[in-house]
RNA sequence: GGGCCCGUAGCUUAGCACGGUUGGAGCGCACGGCUGAUAACCGUGAGGUCACGCGUUCGAAUCGCGUCGGGCCCA
């Protein structure tokens, strides 16, 4: 049976319900198995870091990749959909750090790595579980039984095969290399680890001797001192001009010979406090290369007597402070780059704790390099090399974890040679879809293009260990693939591949030697890189990675451009040699609602759950869906959730009103079906079930291509206009009919058919308001049924209940309906009192409103609806006015009496003369020129506009109207009486009513039949002056008619 | 500084790929109406330098260039 629905939408009860019902039923897992016939559909979760909750973003992220899911799987699609958790790395290990308090890894070692270890998966899996609820209350359907851990064996063999593939392919390489260093966490850090933002720096000008040349120098500029130990060489550009100048403070005598870019030697003059200077010489800079100078603190670095310090080309140079730059190449991106390529000595004076090594020499050995700044500072002033000194505030980097500045140092590491694969790479792009387009064609395609080669090791503990093996003796390297490998070329057991367990195992080396892994780990944006097949189990299961590989969709924020897109199609172009995706959609962010970034420190973040809190997963789900195009930036407004509450709340409304009559009339779905129903249907039920599948065709269309932001307005729209503001406003009346009339029960049909339709094309974006509605009105009537809704089929769209004429035919009426209520306004005629005719004048053609008239008229409550020839009007009042500029000629002295004549005369008769010919008014021969004539509206007609042309509403009352119009005022008056006594819809009652004004009483006594079935009384008593009984009584004034009336039950 | 995207009413937005009468909605606001979905619903009205500037064109919210503001990424 399908059950009456009491009370408002109540969506943390209705959506607890659904919750509780697909947990204990296992609808998730029946509704996958239930499409395994279905064609393929592949899709990998981006694995959300498991640190802390969830956000709005994540939130929303899932949603898309819910609701998407859910529709292909309605579209019988057997879909692979394993979420995934991304585990590892330094966010953990800082978080479990700080948590035992400690301040490095020395803390760490002490502590013992095993513990460590522990302690961080021991985190990651609770964290996971927490964040696994969350998701829950989204109703975000994904395969959260069995997820895809990045800490898992399984998937670290994943990772561990790909290396396996790198080094056969020969795309693995160690070497040493400036990177991104955390001194504090002592590691190599990923450029997207590193967060930028303003820092105070000295910013000093140095003078470097020129070798040979006496009191001459090469003027260099740096933000950083302490890297000057480390220089090797400086960089000009050669295209710019430099100048040798003679520059003096107080005499002339003390002078000193520099050389800086020629448009920058007054800027660096005035840093320095000079007086005057003249210029010797000027020259490109190509002239300066190889120039040999002498290292400033050269006699405190004792390695750097043997480096030679030379001048360099380098197109990175620009025209900024004095044009040439200061290279420490074991310090700088660009500064090791052209130390190689120039065969410069790569020197980095600096350990892994960010502290100055004994290679520094005596001085600064031990001491910690941002402090040093000032120490150098002092050296080079001691030594007369520092010509100025200042501050600077810059974007400089930071770690993003402990906040801790970075350093660039230079240290061996292992990359991935990524930069060999950046041809294919760009080739594989373009044969994967993208949304939107530009996604792909420009942003994707732009970042590949720069591709770089990828450091993959990271020196830390909570990671994938590189399963890199090297001999003590000989130098042999061996890339180990999976943990069977690993036992049967060591001969020992390992259980666990992290760390430190993984650590202890040697092997063999050929040489007789042994071999050691080495001690890094992964960089863990590898980690989720190969999630593609580590979610297939590969390669532990081969068939798997056959049947599904590569994804069919997967779908990111756009900050994954450079983060997941990438690293994935890296990792698979190392592997497989092609993308491991067919279909990409970027989303977009979620900021507030000024387009700022949701950030703590701002206060303006919105956690999903208190959306949820207020206005329910639905309601979240729907505005996310809805308020955008996924690729845009949603700037997140609580009104417009409110609003999407608004648009559910009426959703419930409309599914809730028909059911108190259904169930008074027991109308059962499986007996009365629409088919058998098809004969009795009015045209408005033509006309719903027409929009209805229209509506289907066009969320399909929409989710095609994954427009899901026109989908869900569409179902809105549907909702709001087609449905609530028309369709149920138009079958009220029938749902009222007491008997068992075949035309009620075609409504019972049509309004049952149009709710499961709607349920079904609501399900993928709103599933607990869909899943509640399909219980009640499908599982409630046909335990046959399937068991949710969403192991429904699509619903397909109809052709056959399609009607393209009756659709605008429609829409034609309600703007009609629309004018004639402006008319009515305008008239003062509210539409409870009837009108006797509406006349539509269109002035273009319109679609023939054929049997939609019986809706005109319920709508506009009129009696009478004329439709006119195109370009027809009502006949209107004609008004004349005299033009004296004609008159006076003509009649001279006569003319004001003639004037005063026309004034007097009938309009239309002058009218009809003039056009006969020949037009007399009194004596007077009146020609067209002497008058004009202007259209009136007639005073008991009120006009209105709609698209196609005028609407007019004669206002006049008559006897009857008036009769009509109070008799709905007192039922309407009862009703309202009835409601306040929380009375049912089919109990009966008695009824007084007391009308003072006798004239009224004997008009409304004409109704008294029609007014006692309306309010379903039994007895109907009315007079003046009556003695009014009841449990409720009440004064009433209508139009300033006193009456009182009072109902009883029964 | 560079790449990509975005900027339309107080707020959220449609229209923009393909230029063409007075740029549509919804929320909010004001006024009116309806009433057995009723803590809902409908109508009317006010509210727009289509971020700004220059250009192309008979004509620009729409195309081009530049500037400003926001987002992501990079430097």
């Amino acid at each position: 049976m399908i059950s009456e629905v009491a009370g408002q939408y109540n969506a943390k009860e209705v959506e607890e319900r659904v919750r509780k019902f697909w947990g204990d039923n296992g609808i998730y897992i029946k509704t996958r198995t239930m499409r395994t016939g279905g064609r393929k559909f592949f899709f990998v979760d981006g694995p959300p870091y498991t640190t802390g909750r969830i956000h709005l973003g994540t939130a929303w992220n899932k949603i898309i990749k819910d609701s998407i899911l859910r529709y292909k799987s309605m579209n019988d699609f057997h879909i692979k959909d394993r979420a995934g958790w991304d585990m590892h790395g330094l966010p953990i290990e800082v978080k479990v750090e700080e948590y035992l308090g400690f301040k490095s890894k020395k803390d760490i070692e002490t502590y013992g790595v095993e513990n460590f270890i522990d302690k961080c998966k021991e985190f990651a899996l609770s964290q996971k579980d927490q964040m696994t609820e969350q998701f829950n209350i989204l109703g975000t359907w994904l395969d959260w039984e069995d997820p895809y851990m990045t800490l898992k064996d399984e998937y670290l063999e994943a990772a561990w095969w790909t290396l396996k593939r790198a080094n056969e392919r020969n795309l693995l390489e160690r070497g040493v290399r400036v990177v991104n260093w955390c001194p504090r966490c002592e590691t190599a850090i990923a450029d997207a680890e590193v967060e930028y933002w303003e820092e105070t720096d000295p910013s000093i000008y140095v003078k470097f001797p020129v070798v040979g040349k006496e009191n001459t120098f090469m003027m260099i500029w740096t933000t950083t001192p302490w890297t000057i130990p480390a220089n090797v060489g400086v960089a000009v550009h050669p295209e710019f001009e430099y100048s040798k100048i003679r520059a003096w403070k107080d005499d002339v005598e003390n002078a000193e010979i520099l050389i800086m870019a020629t448009s920058l030697v007054e800027n660096v003059l005035r840093e320095g406090r000079y007086k005057d200077y003249e210029i010797l010489d000027s020259f490109m800079g190509t002239e300066l290369e190889g120039l040999e100078y002498e290292h400033p603190l050269v006699d405190l670095i004792p390695a750097q007597k043997d480096i030679e310090h030379k001048i360099h080309l380098a197109d990175f140079v620009t025209d900024e402070n004095t044009g040439s730059v200061h290279i420490a190449p074991g310090h700088g991106l660009e500064d090791f780059e052209l130390g190689v390529k120039e065969g410069m000595a790569i020197f980095c004076p600096v350990g892994e704790d960010g502290r100055y090594t004994s290679e520094a020499g005596e001085k600064y050995v031990g001491k910690y390099v941002r402090s040093t700044n000032e120490e150098v500072n002092e050296d080079l002033a001691e030594r007369g090399l520092l010509l100025a000194e200042g501050k600077i505030v810059h974007r400089y980097g930071h770690c993003w974890r402990c906040k801790t500045p970075i350093i660039y140092i230079a240290t061996p590491q292992w990359f991935l040679k990524i930069s060999d694969l950046r041809d294919d790479m760009l080739d594989e792009i373009t044969k994967v879809k993208w949304y939107p387009d530009w996604a792909g064609s420009a942003r994707f395609k732009d970042w590949v293009s720069g591709a770089r080669d990828w450091c993959i090791s990271r020196q830390r503990y909570w990671g994938i260990p590189l399963p890199i093996w090297i001999c003590e003796k000989c130098g042999e390297m061996e890339v180990i693939g999976s943990m069977e490998e690993l036992n049967s070329r060591s001969g020992s057991v390992v259980e666990e591949l992290h760390r430190p367990a993984v650590d202890l195992v040697t092997i063999k080396c050929s040489c007789g030697g042994e071999m050691c892994r080495v001690p890094d780990v992964f960089d863990v944006w590898f980690d989720s890189a190969v999630a593609s097949w580590a979610t297939l189990n590969y390669p532990r299961d081969k068939e798997q990675l056959k049947e599904w590989w590569p994804a069919d969709f997967i779908t990111e924020g756009h900050d994954q451009t450079r983060g997941w897109f990438y690293s994935q199609l890296g990792a698979s172009m190392v592997s497989f040699g092609v993308a491991p995706y067919k279909s990409v959609l970027m989303h977009g962010f979620t900021l507030d609602d000024k387009g700022k970034k949701m950030s703590k420190s701002i206060g303006n973040v919105v956690q999903p759950e208190e959306a949820v809190q207020k206005f329910g997963a639905d309601t979240l789900r729907f505005y996310v869906l809805s308020s955008n195009a996924p690729w845009e930036d949603i700037h997140f407004s609580w009104d417009e959730v409110a609003n999407t509450s608004r648009m559910l709340n009426i959703l419930w409304n409309a599914y809730r009103f028909p059911l108190p009559y259904m169930i008074l009339d027991k109308f059962d779905p499986t007996k009365t079906t629409l088919e058998k129903c098809l004969g009795n249907l009015r045209p408005e039920d033509r006309w719903i079930l027409s929009r209805a599948n229209t509506l289907a065709a066009e969320v399909r269309v929409q989710m095609d291509s994954y427009q899901l932001h026109k989908a869900t307005r569409a179902l809105a729209d549907f909702v709001l206009e087609d449905l609530s503001r028309w369709y149920i406003q138009l079958v009220r009346p029938r749902t009222w009919i007491e008997t068992d009339d075949p035309d009620k029960l075609a409504a019972y049909a049509t309004i049952y058919e149009v709710m499961v339709t709607l349920a079904k094309l609501l399900a993928p974006f709103a599933p607990f308001s869909a899943e509640t509605i399909y219980q009640n009105l499908v599982k409630g009537s046909d335990p046959e049924a399937p068991e949710s809704v969403h192991m429904y089929d699509w619903h397909q769209p109809r052709n056959d209940l399609i009607d393209e004429n009756l659709e605008k035919e429609m829409e034609l009426v309600r703007e009609v309906v629309e004018a004639v209520s402006n008319a009515r306004q305008k008239g003062g005629r509210k539409l409870r009192w009837p009108v006797s005719e509406v006349t539509i004048s269109p002035q273009k053609e319109i679609p023939d409103l054929g049997d939609l008239m019986g809706v005109l008229k319920s709508q506009t409550n009129c009696k009478m609806v004329t439709v006119m020839k195109v370009g027809e009007k009502p006949v209107m009042e004609i008004a004349l006015n005299p033009v004296p500029k004609t008159i006076g000629p003509a009649f001279k002295g006569e003319a004001q009496k003639v004037i005063q004549a026309l004034k007097e005369a009938d309009p239309v008769k002058v009218n009809e003369g003039i056009k006969a010919g020949e037009c007399m008014v009194g004596s007077y021969a009146i020609t067209r020129d002497m008058v004009e004539f202007l259209e009136k509206i007639p005073e008991n007609l009120v006009a209105a506009e709609f698209s196609s042309g005028t609407v007019y509403v004669d206002i006049t009352l008559t006897e009857d109207l008036k009769a009509e119009g109070y008799a709905r005022e007192i039922i309407r008056r009862v009703q309202d009486m009835r409601k306040e006594m929380d009375l049912r819809v089919e109990d009966k009652i008695k009824a007084f009513v007391s009308v003072e004004d006798e004239a009224v009483l004997k008009l409304v006594e004409t109704m008294k039949d029609h007014i006692a079935s309306e309010v379903r009384a039994k007895h109907l008593e009315m007079g003046s002056a009556l003695d009014v009984e009841g449990s409720l009584i009440k004064d009433w004034s209508v139009e300033d008619v006193e009456m009182t009336i009072g109902i009883t039950r029964g």
